[in-house]
DNA sequence: CGAAGACTGTGACGCGGGTCACAAACGTCC
DNA sequence: GGACGTTTGTGACCCGCGTCACAGTCTTCG
């Protein structure tokens, strides 16, 4: 139970995440988080494991503790639509986790990945006694609200290359690393998996993702990425 | 000053909406809500007017007294794109107010409009003052995401005509009058507004209008529009 | 090592829907 | 009741991008 939260010497557990490095555990009483993550639950999922799906009825928030999460739609073709992948210490769930209504997105483990769940009357409990917390909640509602309307806009007004860019943007922010060479894109994707997150096809994505390789814009070796010109992407 | 709390006989100000009737401030202490009513402004838009625009500063939230507001996003080409569209008793610009950030819509008067806004000094007061308004707006902005959410999937993977027929059922279901012949939307719409709606041009929007009121499937009346069977749309 | 499977690269083709260019119908203001 | 601005109706054309159908290349595992 929430082993998340072990901490000791050089081990693996160094990798996890411990919720009070967490954003919206930012600035609580150490006892207050302590005492969630005691009550939290720690859960692994094996790779391709689903962990819900739309639909399905929610009490809980998960944080990544360790490994991938992709949250996706499914069209009523039934194809499957990425919106996020989620890596250590990403916070989901919380909507339905807040609200009690039915999740809108399905999850699934992308690798093995470990999780540790929060209960809503965990989470309730914690939110009122403590009002920082409650701030730090609403922060992150308008921070999601901010993001899936700036992807909202992408989606109806750009074009598939310019909707790419963000990605790619996004990726090179978020889980990429400084090199010689220009910004290498840690999270390995394939061709397929990026095309699911920009809702286009996978030759569409390759076309452009070779032209901008000729233009010098980026890298590619073998699906790791190095971004060379972030600004005329 | 607030004159939307005005209460009396029956004068126009009965249209007004009051501020104890929004489901934000549902189940909370009425000489709380009369005190955010006291401090709260009152400002007048005439047709057309600019109420704020993307990346202006944000301080407050606005509920619309009486009129229509649009809330709009522009294209790289400059386009404006509706994201929806207000009448009486609507709160918006509810994020800048809450975080403080600037805002990532423009919003603007779609007729003579009178709006309420409340301040953010004002709201914070407030929300520390009473334990059910945080849940209120946690509630609001969980309903705010699964809904950006529902026209994000709509934007992504459904084509032009199913993009429609979702606007056209949100306009039947909060715009629309039960009568004998069908729903019929109140809130008259030229086809160029629609077509910004639903982001697609006047000339398609036309064609499928015209493909659906052969199909029986709704009735134009110049503007007013009936929908017969939102079932089969 | 060799075969099977996953991933990547590339052309041919088609369709949805945007753009353009009008014509017709309606409103509304002297 | 013209006359002008706005809204609606329609066809011709075009382009982005998805689909299909392959051919290479890498990976993995018996």
């Amino acid at each position: 139970m929430a082993d998340v939260q072990s901490s000791g010497a050089a081990t693996d557990a160094d990798r996890s995440v411990k919720l009070e490095t967490l954003d919206i555990f930012k600035g609580i009483d150490p006892s207050t988080v302590e005492q969630i993550a005691r009550k939290a639950q720690s859960r692994t999922l094996e790779k391709g494991e689903l962990l819900f799906n739309v639909g399905d009825m929610s009490d809980a928030l998960y944080v990544v503790a360790e490994g991938r999460v992709r949250i996706w739609t499914v069209s009523a073709a039934g194809a499957e639509v990425t919106l996020n992948v989620l890596t250590n210490g990403a916070v989901f769930g919380e909507i339905g986790m807040l609200d009690g209504g039915v999740r809108t997105a399905g999850a699934s483990a992308m690798l093995r990945t470990r999780l540790t769940s929060i209960a809503r009357r965990t989470f309730y409990e914690a939110l009122d006694r403590d009002p920082q917390l409650v701030r730090n909640v609403i922060d992150l509602l308008c921070r999601r609200l901010r993001w899936t309307s700036a992807r909202m806009e992408d989606a109806t007004l750009r074009q598939a290359p310019q909707r790419l860019a963000r990605i790619l943007g996004h990726l090179a922010r978020d889980h990429g690393k400084a090199t010689p060479r220009g910004i290498e894109v840690v999270l390995k994707l394939t061709q397929s998996e990026m095309a699911q997150w920009t809702a286009m096809s996978r030759e569409g994505l390759n076309k452009v993702l070779n032209r901008w390789a000729e233009e010098r814009l980026l890298i590619q070796d073998r699906g790791g990425l190095i971004v060379r010109d972030l600004e005329r992407i």
